[in-house]
RNA sequence: GGGGAUAUACCAGAGUGGCCAAAUGGGACAGACUGUAAAUCUGUUGCUUAUGCUUCGGAGGUUCGAAUCCUCCUGUCCCCA
């Protein structure tokens, strides 16, 4: 059964990059693995979504998952694909981000469950009073700068500059795979196809320093059909925290995916079998309209995050915002109503201010500031992209008053056919 | 240090005295079609009391009139030393 977790992430299409051994090290026994996480934000988002998934798998398939938060090396910052130098995070938000991907990552990984229990560690617990000097004489004596200069993350850099920081960075993850090793018996370490260059580091480290063997994993990049980056929207990045993303637009982020990538995705972000995928491409063919591995995947995955209370929320959502009309939304009670439009922006506007009537357009512009200009909110009116309450304006000059009010207190503004605002008048 | 080129809207990039709020392409936003898709087509893309008003690296100047000509400054790129 060990073997599984391999031919699992061929089949899905996410495996990038194996070294010659892992597979057979992985069927023969237990073993432990280990993914990392800088705390760049208090949140992850999406595209992180790819290694916890991994880690999971890994565990599924009865080995050993260790997700370590990088309280150290996020002090650095990796240079792995990034083209600048970049600003180190203080403190302060450093240990608000910590915790905030500490709490995430334990919500998907199950810590209980005997001899594979999953571990969260932070590699600031052996770090931080490790002294420069006796690091780089323990673990900088190992691997040459011309080793470190080959890789590409520091190839990459050479032109534009780097700091000595920035290059230490493959050093400090090269140390937290030793360390590991040695102290949690993990042989190997998985990433994303960019950490290919810091996870041999950490191989080497462990294989001279030691005379160990470890193994690698790394994961596709995710990409989507058009060449567009995956996981950010309109409104940016898609958060796997609530507060950032609320679970109605992280549903919708799924449900959005393009034909092209849905059965893609499906492989690579469900647990879904290949069974399941199967006959759910099969009933997608016969009538995409339907949309059938877009449910599937974005109820997967809402489930997954946030639970099947915000799954059935975000549906019911969708389906007043995108196939409601005014009375319902009327009929909402309070409380229903507000939590329909929860992630959604809100402006407040004075019931004295509206109540004798003011023109839609000052109203979009300056009420609210839905529009940065009247002559924008003007030309959108013209161009048929704005609608009150669910209906379109069709008249720039038509005007907003006590009678526009839902529930003697609410405006609903449409921008289009997906971006909604909600005004409460007090 | 010497010489040359260049700076235009979100980006790329035309425009070299009035017809320029500034071509064209991309992007973005919206409309139609549709499935809350893709593709396609259409519109918008400086501000405004729709009358005008402020924009073409910055500051001055010439001119009835300047993105366009002149002077200085700043940034970027290239060549020579």
């Amino acid at each position: 059964m060990f073997n599984s977790f391999v031919q699992e992430l061929r089949w899905r299409g996410v495996m990038h990059d194996i070294m010659p051994g892992t597979e057979e090290l992985l069927s023969k026994e237990m073993v432990t693995g280990y993914i990392g996480f800088d705390p760049t934000a208090d949140s992850l988002h999406v595209g992180s979504l790819t290694q916890i998934i991994t880690l999971i798998r890994l565990q599924k398939a009865g080995h050993k998952p260790i997700a370590l938060i990088g309280g150290a090396t996020g002090m650095v910052g990796d240079p792995s694909g990034k083209s600048a130098e970049r600003n180190l995070l203080d403190e302060t938000s450093l240990a608000k981000n910590i915790e905030g991907i500490k709490n995430q990552l334990q919500k998907f990984l199950n810590t209980d469950c005997g001899v594979n229990s999953a571990e969260l560690i932070n590699n600031n617990d052996w770090m931080q009073n490790y002294s420069f000097i006796n690091f780089i004489r323990d673990v900088g004596k190992f691997l040459t700068v011309n080793y470190m200069m080959a890789k590409d993350s520091v190839k990459n850099r050479l032109e534009q500059g780097m700091s000595f920081t920035e290059f230490s960075y493959q050093l400090l993850q090269a140390y937290d795979f030793y360390f590991l090793y040695r102290n949690k018996n993990c042989k190997i370490q998985l990433g994303g196809s960019d950490q290919w260059g810091n996870i041999t580091s950490g191989t080497e480290l462990i294989r001279r320093k030691c005379s160990g063997e470890a193994y690698a994993i790394t994961t596709q990049l995710i990409k989507k059909s058009d060449g567009s980056k995956f996981g950010k929207s309109e409104s940016g990045n898609i958060w796997l925290h609530r507060n950032k993303t609320s679970p109605y637009k992280f549903y919708q982020f799924w449900i959005n995916t393009p034909d092209t990538d849905a059965e893609n995705f499906i492989k690579i972000f469900t647990f879904l079998s290949e069974e399941e995928i199967n006959a759910l491409v099969e009933d997608h063919k016969k009538d995409a309209g339907k949309r059938v591995l877009q449910k599937a995947l974005a109820k997967e995955l809402t489930v997954m995050v946030h639970g099947e209370e915000d799954y059935i929320a975000a549906i019911e959502t969708s389906k007043v915002l995108f196939n409601g009309n005014i009375q319902d939304l009327s009929n909402l009670d309070e409380a229903t109503f507000l939590d329909v439009f929860e992630g959604v922006p809100q402006f407040e506007v004075l019931k004295n201010e509206i109540e004798s009537g003011v023109s839609v357009i000052d109203f979009l512009s300056e009420k609210t500031k839905i529009f940065p200009s009247k002559s924008e909110a003007r030309k959108m009116i013209q161009g048929g992209g704005v609608s009150i309450n669910k209906e379109k304006i069709e008249n720039h000059e038509a005007v907003v008053n006590a009678s526009s009010l839902i529930n003697n207190k609410y405006i609903l503004i449409q921008k289009g056919k997906k971006n909604y605002f909600l005004c409460s008048v007090n």
